[in-house]
DNA sequence: AACTACGAGATTTTT
DNA sequence: TCTCGTAGTT
């Protein structure tokens, strides 16, 4: 077996997590260890000595794209494509077994997947009765309290007393229990319910359980550190036989769990061998991607967390030898940008292909500044992430146009577009079709038939209504005719759907007509409209090309599991990164996830890593200084070059010349957070002494406006009467107090 | 029923 | 600063 030819080239550790095939494993693979490849190799492995069939194997993943991306690797060592597998995300392969079974939890076979608009309209809906003060409570706490508990396992019977919130007055168990039974009603799930409908039926139907105990031979699973409970008990349940042990093996990372905040339990991975008893633990350790300095800077900062499973990575390559990371300090965010797009245009000059270039930010908004210098010194760029392509709303209005085409009974798609375009429904008018629907115990769209029928409309309204519902009659012919290509198309048409957006005046108008376009063309992948809906409700993602030339621009948290040759970590500053909200809400154990963050952004990089933070940061309107992220620290000297800091630290001595005034005046100093302020790097007591403050009632200068009073003054800006350019409110640090 | 004005709030994200 | 959602107006 170990001469064949899908296990050469693998280092022994490598070895052993793929040949240990029977009972319990986990995996811990440290980033760039070659995690996939030994995924992909332990399956075909399976296969090609005759352990299990294709079907016997249950491979799980987090993401479609990690799915994708295994289907084809083992495609390729199988020298052909595999069918029939269960190979596929947690909720993909939860939505097939609901399938299955799903009359055992109240719903038919053909059930609906909301997605979070539909979610978030029909907890809209059900929360109506308790008149919640939604300022106080906004509606997305509540959906999120409620996606927590299914990431728990927790129906609302299971919730106790003790695991109830004061959010919505307390009243959120109860408004669970509504929105599960409206759920109920509409046949149909949200994400969190295929998998707690799932381990509902594997818990209360024996015989449902055994059979797929039976069928799965082979558990495989990706990323171990990212599952919630629901996924756990999930797991628990399939891999445990009665005297046997279980074939499962989690393969993860400890060190790069990074989704605690939508329900991930670090402590799954950590309790892996009290769950699994005799279970065995192999560490990869040799790291195939990264210079020796990158893995050096990396492994100390990731050493500053307690309670890990432990590992440290060691370079793999021969090559391993490189530059130092490099630590920047800039004056402001825009400083931070020129820097990094001037770094890229140098290495990009000296033939570094712009695809191998990543700037790897905490949060979205630190995207803009980069965005702005990306275009003004032309650097072909992309944003990965922001709004996806199934997210947009004609995309999600024409998908409601398409949902209620083959399901007159899907109320949540009626109500999206029975006024899109303007058909003079109005809250009244929706009221009424509530009204007949609740009368009748029939869906909306039974609703508008019967009171078209009995003339219930008046007016323009009323003629609009009709050819609504007669459009939706005409395209469901067509549909059984000329197939669901020139039905959809038909559809979108005649509704006036399409129409809509042609007389619409704004810019993105036509961008959005082409994504209708993108979208009707891609219907023609698919059999049948119900296997494209099931594939969009479950596959949010549209492949994106990831190979032209472009520097990607993306969050830390998008970036795990890609690797670039030259990285750039802007935004190291204490409140940014770590970010300040994440540290108030959860603490150490926050910061250590933050940590994590960190270290996930440093180890994409193959070559190089740089590091940057700015003195002042423009968080929404107002001004902060910042202080040095505390990461910084912590990442070993010996791996690290620290000249840029340096450097601007001086440039930072020039700049408070010129600012002098206001830059560490109380308005400013002010603006920080206690915690911040008297943590580290106290700010400089003697300048703060001797600067002027900027105060109600002091006469200043500003370099656009000149010579003003401050009449108000908070956090990092005041408000000034300017002389001649009248009230304004400006950032104190432009301001300086004016001679006497 | 459709339009306009004000105020609050604002991470990270997959399915 | 910008965007969304609610309240008030036409």
């Amino acid at each position: 077996m170990t001469t064949s030819s899908h296990l050469d080239r693998l280092n022994p550790e490598q070895l052993a997590a793929i040949e240990t095939t029977e009972g319990p494993l986990l995996v811990l693979a440290g980033a760039g260890t070659g995690k996939t490849r030994v995924l992909t190799t332990r399956f075909a492995h399976i296969l090609l000595s005759y352990r299990a069939k294709p079907w016997q194997v249950l491979t799980v993943t987090f993401t479609n794209k990690a799915a994708r991306e295994m289907r084809e690797r083992i495609a390729r060592i199988l020298g052909e494509p595999a069918e029939g597998l269960w190979l596929g995300t947690f909720h993909a392969l939860c939505a097939r077994m609901l399938r299955r079974h799903a009359e055992y939890v109240g719903l038919t076979s053909g059930f609906l997947i909301l997605d979070t608009d539909d979610q978030m309209r029909l907890l809209k809906q059900v929360v109506e009765p308790w008149r919640i003060d939604v300022k106080r409570w906004p509606l997305n706490g509540l959906l999120g309290i409620i996606q927590r508990w299914k990431d728990r396992g927790l129906t609302p019977d299971g919730i106790t007393p003790a695991e109830s919130t004061d959010y919505a007055d307390g009243h959120a168990r109860a408004i669970y229990a509504a929105y599960q039974s409206r759920l109920r009603e509409l046949d149909a799930c949200d994400f969190g319910d295929l998998m707690l409908h799932v381990v509902e039926i594997l818990r209360t139907r024996p015989d449902v359980l055994e059979q797929y105990q039976r069928l799965f031979r082979y558990i495989l699973v990706d990323e171990y550190q990212d599952t919630n409970t629901i996924q756990y008990l999930w797991l628990r349940l399939l891999a445990r036989r009665e005297g046997e042990p279980a074939n499962i093996c989690c393969v993860g990372d400890d060190d790069q769990s990074i989704y605690s905040w939508r329900g991930a339990e670090v402590e799954n991975i950590l309790r892996f061998e009290k769950d699994f008893p005799g279970a065995k633990i192999v560490r990869l350790e040799r790291n195939y991607r990264s210079t020796a300095q990158i893995l050096g800077a990396a492994a100390g900062l990731i050493a500053h967390n307690e309670g890990r499973l432990g590992k440290t990575l060691r370079p793999g390559r021969d090559d391993a030898q490189g530059e130092l990371v490099h630590v920047v300090g800039v004056w402001d965010s825009d400083a931070e940008a020129r820097e990094v797009c001037s770094r890229i245009e140098n290495l990009w000059r000296n033939g570094h292909p712009l695809g191998e270039f990543a700037i790897l930010v905490r949060a979205g908004f630190q995207t803009r500044s980069f965005e702005e210098r990306l275009v003004q010194t032309g650097i072909p760029y992309r944003i990965v992430g922001g709004l996806r392509f199934y997210e947009r709303a004609e995309i999600r209005d024409a998908i409601a146009y398409m949902r209620l085409l083959i399901n007159p009974a899907d109320d949540l798609a009626f109500e999206r577009i029975v006024n899109l375009p303007k058909r003079g429904v109005g809250p009244a008018a929706l009221q009424k079709l509530h009204a007949q629907a609740r009368g009748q115990k029939a869906s909306l769209y039974m609703a508008l038939e019967a009171l078209l029928e009995t003339k219930g409309f008046k007016g323009k309204s009323a003629e609009k209504l009709a050819d609504f519902q007669d459009c939706f009659v005409q395209q469901r012919a067509l549909l059984e005719k000329e197939g669901h290509v020139v039905a959809v198309g038909a559809l979108l048409e005649e509704s006036g759907y399409l129409e809509m957006w042609r007389e619409d005046k704004s810019p993105d108008a036509p961008g959005r007509l082409d994504n209708l376009k993108e979208l009707i063309r891609a219907l023609a992948d698919f059999g049948t409209l119900g296997e494209f809906l099931e594939h969009i409700a479950l596959v949010m993602d549209a492949e994106g090309t990831n190979e032209d030339e472009r520097v990607s621009v993306m969050t830390l948290h998008g970036a795990k599991g890609l690797e670039f040759d030259t990285v750039y970590l802007p935004g190291w500053e204490e409140g940014v990164f770590p970010s300040q909200r994440t540290v108030d809400e959860g603490g150490d154990k926050a910061v250590e996830e933050e940590r994590r963050l960190a270290y996930v952004g440093i180890t994409r990089a193959r070559y190089r890593a740089t590091i940057l933070h700015a003195a002042n940061r423009r968080i929404y309107a107002n001004w902060q200084e910042s202080m040095p992220s505390r990461f910084l620290d912590e990442l070993p000297d010996e791996y690290v070059d620290r000249a840029g800091e340096t450097a601007t630290r001086q440039a930072r001595q020039d700049y408070s010349g010129f600012f002098r005034p206001s830059v560490f005046s109380d308005a400013v100093t002010g603006s920080m957070s206690p915690l911040v302020a008297k943590k580290r790097h106290p700010v400089n007591e003697e300048l703060a002494a001797n600067v002027p403050k900027i105060e109600v009632g002091t006469r200043v200068f500003h370099q656009k406006f000149g010579y003003g009073m401050v009449i108000g003054a908070d956090r990092g800006s005041a408000e000034v009467a300017f002389e001649k350019a009248g009230t304004k409110r400006v950032m104190a640090s432009y301001l300086q107090v004016a001679g006497e």
